[in-house]
DNA sequence: AAGATGCCGAACCGTACGGTACGGTACGCA
DNA sequence: TGCGTACCGTACCGTACGGTTCGGCATCTT
């Protein structure tokens, strides 16, 4: 696994409480529960045991809170360093899947779905605000990891690309094709994870294919 | 353009009346222009110049009128059978080109969209019925073309695959990466189809590399 | 001419939500 | 002991929405 999940470190890193990050959490748990509309002021504040008064002195409004469940879920995902060591075609090829795998399980978890359905229902109506939010702060940590891979792949004369992002596009694709879409739309993310997962080795094997260096 | 847009011709297709598909048309301007939160039933019955009495008698309730939304827009693009001509490697190209423009436009268009996000944001919610509704109705339209156009590329021993629905897997990854999803969160589409658009020649070359029968 | 039908516009009802205000309580500090 | 601070629980307010009801009008049928 080379994404970890900590207790509450998102809280301290955002400049949070002990109390305010499990404050959050409940609410965190209250829309992957039941989705948007579950994420009532009141219901936050029956579930978390505080008072509506303290959510909004400490959050400002709803959507404060919103944003700060962003931020605290985005924290608690850290990316580990690649292992700086010599890479060969074999390791390359490791650490490719095992991107695709923590990719995939990324996207399929249950708060990340939830969270992503909040942003995109917000989108329509007031700008793309969470949107950026949850693409910054969440994608482009797994983005760089991709990069640093690609770069060094590069390195190693095993890959060969003209820009780095749009190699990672390409290797995006096919490892996420639609799956992630089907999922945001109420597919099984269980099932779809399970058969996805079997086809990370095979696009794995295309990109390299595609911009692997033959030897 | 191999997708085209009919006037109500979606109306009829699903024994609705010419009065109600201008209401449905209406419903879906509100809805493309504020989101899920501007489809209200007062705000539809003034938009369209009816009663809301008469909405409830002509849907039932709010979702049986997303549900006709749906399924009446769906019911307007309508895809047009690939020329049978002798394929060749040269019009294979030009196909899959064609197909990966009309995919973009698709995606990137503003009703889909903003269906696309209303069904993501009721998922959460109650089940996945509407983005059932929406993936059974739109994506497999557009789907059934290209498992088409592979077959027959098949057939002309000019693409090479086991399984006909993981190749449109890979193109459809290759085309669209995380396009849709950036849409979906609320980036410029306009914006971002342009950047896309250039892929889609590329995501071609990289399709026929994978797939295609070295000749 | 008279009833029936279909529809509009507006008023209405119950509910639920976001946000605020207030009384009460536990705890730290002088 | 007294005071400030932070917090909880609850009640409250204004608003907005889904859905229903009703009076009135125009068109069609017999």
């Amino acid at each position: 696994m080379h994404f970890v999940e900590q207790g509450r470190a998102g809280a301290a890193a955002a400049g949070l409480t002990e109390r305010q990050g499990a404050v959050l959490e409940r609410a965190l748990g209250l829309l992957v529960e039941g989705g948007e509309r579950a994420l009532t002021t009141a219901g936050v504040a029956r579930a978390a045991n505080c008072s509506k008064e303290s959510l909004y002195k400490w959050f400002g409004d709803r959507d404060g809170l919103i944003s700060a469940m962003i931020t605290y879920q985005a924290g608690k995902v850290r990316t580990v360093e690649a292992s700086a060591g010599a890479l060969t075609a074999e390791t390359l090829r490791k650490h490719l899947f095992a991107f695709a795998c923590d990719l995939i399980d990324v996207l399929s978890g249950d708060v990340s779905l939830a969270l992503n359905r909040l942003a995109i229902g917000q989108a329509s109506r007031e700008g793309a605000g969470l949107g950026r939010l949850l693409q910054e702060r969440g994608r482009r940590q797994i983005g760089k990891r991709a990069a640093a891979l690609l770069e060094a792949g590069r390195k190693a004369k095993l890959l060969a690309f003209d820009k780095a992002d749009e190699a990672y596009g390409t290797l995006y694709g096919l490892i996420v094709s639609d799956m992630h879409l089907r999922m945001l739309l109420g597919e099984d993310a269980a099932a779809l994870k399970k058969e996805f997962s079997p086809r990370a080795e095979k696009a794995v094997d295309a990109f390299l294919t595609l911009h692997g260096v033959k030897g």
